[in-house]
DNA sequence: GTCTATACGCCGATAGAC
DNA sequence: GTCTATCGGCGTATAGAC
């Protein structure tokens, strides 16, 4: 894996070199028809590409292209959470701001999030780890730790208050991609932070 | 489909028959492997076949096997709705038995419930609905609305209550299901109930 | 580095004997 | 109603020309 493009930042205005534009191709085509569903031949149609032999120039197999775009989306995840957690003291805010960062991601690059939140990747990805045990989430797991130990967070257990607060934001978000909810993330961004968060919090303060 | 198991009642003590042999090998693997990673030579294996081809004596293809189990998981959810429906006159009442429910199938039947939450029957079943629009939870929503109309629950969009609301159940019950969370369903239904529906109820404790 | 041509295997599905 | 045998096709992957 010598080649690692910045998955989350689509809109780049380079243009994309072959390598990149197949695992565009991918990622579009995973998120809308999931892994088994997509052939070789779909992805090198959809990359400008006139067949799959070229492909293996540059990937070693089927897989290859998914472990790639899953590392490229969970490092670029797990370095986003780092900088949050950098230029944010408190948990509250820390975790305000992976929210605000997952729901801009929900309407500026839906495939990726897509990808991260309602494929199955352990099926095509064996070896891969369930979401909440990622490095990116295992940090969030320590925030909200922490949280506990300032007084911020309700003493309950860590992980439980990791199903109730992402299960309240992913399902959200997830309704949102599948069009269940039919507006933009950004519509629902604020009340979904405050439900989940209030949630967890220890002085909430029932709206 | 003249033949229709009662999945949700997998211990049963009669003999299973041949088609429902295959089907609950089927639904142990979709479970176990996804639907992709399972060959109906696997399931003739799981269930006590020599080959695949008697398979084909009781179901068309692959497809309409998953589609019975799909099929029979949400005619039987959709009468246990209308079962708690029936029995229990608030809204909040219904809610609470529909909830035991899950966490009770979680336990007791994890198969049936890693195919309802786990998986993405979109995938292979091309026409089904996403799981927020089948009729067990269409009717869900109309609890919900009756519930804000009757006063018991906030004045928000039935939807977003939705996603609140089974955010919290749905994700906890994966965890367990996938092993993050680490005891039995039956270890967190009480406090998941209550962080569940203190969300969305109007006069809400705080705990 | 991209394309032509092709190999190979697995799996879904069928025909037909018993 | 279960098994033997076999087909056909799709999709991954490879060899090699240009």
């Amino acid at each position: 894996m010598d080649q690692e493009i910045d998955t989350l930042q689509i809109s780049s205005e380079t243009p994309a070199q072959t390598p990149d534009k197949i695992l565009l191709a991918a990622l579009k085509l995973f998120a809308e028809k999931g892994y088994f569903n997509t052939s070789l031949t779909d992805i090198a149609n959809a990359a400008d590409i006139k067949i799959t032999s070229t492909i293996y120039q540059h990937f070693n197999n089927k897989q290859t292209i998914a472990l790639t775009l899953y590392n490229s989306i969970f490092d670029n995840l797990n370095a986003s959470v780092d900088e949050i957690r950098q230029t944010n003291e408190k948990s509250s805010e820390q975790l305000h701001g992976i929210v605000n960062l997952l729901f801009k991601l929900t309407d500026d690059a839906p495939d990726v999030m897509t990808f991260l939140l309602l494929l199955k990747t352990s099926d095509f990805l064996a070896e891969q780890k369930p979401l909440l045990e990622t490095p990116a989430f295992v940090k969030i797991l320590k925030i909200i730790q922490i949280g506990i130990r300032a007084g911020e967070i309700r003493n309950i257990d860590p992980m439980v208050a990791m199903a109730y607060f992402f299960g309240i934001i992913n399902n959200t978000l997830s309704m949102i991609l599948s069009g269940e909810l039919d507006k933009k993330a950004d519509a629902y961004q604020a009340q979904t932070w405050l439900a989940a968060w209030n949630l967890i919090a220890k002085k909430s303060t029932c709206f």
